[in-house]
DNA sequence: CACTCGTGGCC
DNA sequence: TGGCCAAGAGT
């Protein structure tokens, strides 16, 4: 089964800035293990549509591990506003430090030795392994579920089955070409295997694919009812100097939005306290800011005054105007700052 | 195991 | 338009 999936993949596989084409790695050339690193700590709940620009930025901008390594906090954190689940980027730069500080700059090649790095999962550090060090270690993410739930008609739903279909995936993975085997079956689940009406027709595994012959295919895999979220509340504050410098606050590392630049404000529940950073004449905007986190909908009232001269209230930051960039804010409170800008 | 942790695209 | 979904990890 995994010869019909290489041969589709062969043909088939999709053209990723951080990817050795089959061809490629068929003539002897070997991926790099930081781009592999970058591109799997990126891609972890996220679309290549969305990582493909990031990737970019990051690579051109820190070209090494090593490089990486020695990156101030706060740069690797602008460059990642926006791409989400920012304990990844803090994880990140964990990683790279212990790369460059205890592996003499050379990402470790087994999947145990992977697995100990800051956000490195199982998921990962198989994908590491097998793509970057041909190593026959079985990937187990969002596509391969679903596709050995259909290839095998499992109908118990998720995420407790899952060690059933990790056995399933083991069972399939080749000593040759793991590391593009690993790839074929993300590519299928990505392209052919899709969550809604699945392009059977055209799928190479079609033949041996029981779901199909059953017609459950689409329905497939079954997951447990998520709860429904909430809706909370908050109050932020948009203060500008005259000279056009910025009220900012760093976020600490733990919790939401942890480590990122963000504006000061309330906390987020059914109904916050107002907390201006600073006594003035706060002007509310006539609209609000409405966001949608994994687990909470966030809708957030936005006031604005002058920031005085002079003024640095306790544990927040002044930036200066041309040191303030909004893409260095996580996208709910660059909302906040296009609405300022907007009224 | 159950919960936290972002965002944008899709229908 | 609101819920679902995406190459998950950490606690």
């Amino acid at each position: 089964m995994s010869d019909a999936l290489l041969a589709w993949y062969d043909v088939h596989a999709r053209d990723m800035p951080w990817r050795v084409s089959p061809a490629d790695r068929a003539a002897g050339i070997c991926p790099d293990p930081y781009r592999i690193w970058m591109s799997e700590v990126m891609l972890q709940q996220t679309t290549v549509a969305a990582v493909r620009d990031y990737f970019h930025r990051f690579t051109a901008r820190w070209p090494t591990v090593r490089d990486l390594a020695d990156a101030p906090d706060e740069q690797v954190m602008g460059e990642w506003a926006g791409l989400g689940y920012y304990a990844r980027a803090r994880n990140l730069l964990k990683c790279a430090r212990v790369v460059a500080n205890d592996y003499d700059g050379q990402f470790p090649d087994t999947y145990d030795a992977l697995l100990t790095l800051p956000g490195v999962g199982p998921y990962t550090a198989a994908a590491i392994a097998s793509i970057a060090f041909d190593r026959p270690e079985t990937v187990l993410d969002g596509n391969v579920e679903r596709v050995m739930a259909r290839l095998f008609d499992i109908h118990d739903p998720l995420p407790a089955s899952k060690a059933q279909l990790k056995a399933r995936a083991a069972e399939l993975t080749p000593q040759l070409r793991p590391g593009d085997y690993a790839q074929a079956v993300m590519d299928l689940g990505a392209t052919i295997c899709t969550p809604k009406s699945p392009a059977c027709g055209i799928c190479p595994l079609r033949d041996p694919c029981v779901a199909r012959q059953a017609g459950t295919a689409p329905e497939l895999p079954k997951k447990t009812p998520k709860k429904p979220k909430p809706t909370r509340y908050g109050h932020v504050y948009l203060a500008q100097r005259a000279d056009g410098a910025w009220l900012l606050e760093r976020r600490p590392d733990k919790g939401l939005l942890g480590g990122m630049l963000g504006w000061p404000g309330s906390d987020w529940n059914d109904a916050p306290q107002p907390s201006p950073p600073f006594m003035a004449e706060w002007q509310a905007l006539s609209s609000e800011v409405r966001h949608t986190f994994t687990h909470f909908h966030l809708i957030l009232t936005v006031h604005s005054a002058e920031l005085p001269d002079h003024m640095t209230p306790n544990a927040l930051q002044i930036l200066d105007k041309h040191d303030f960039r909004p893409s260095d804010l996580p996208t709910v409170m660059r909302k906040a700052y296009d609405l300022w800008r907007g009224q």
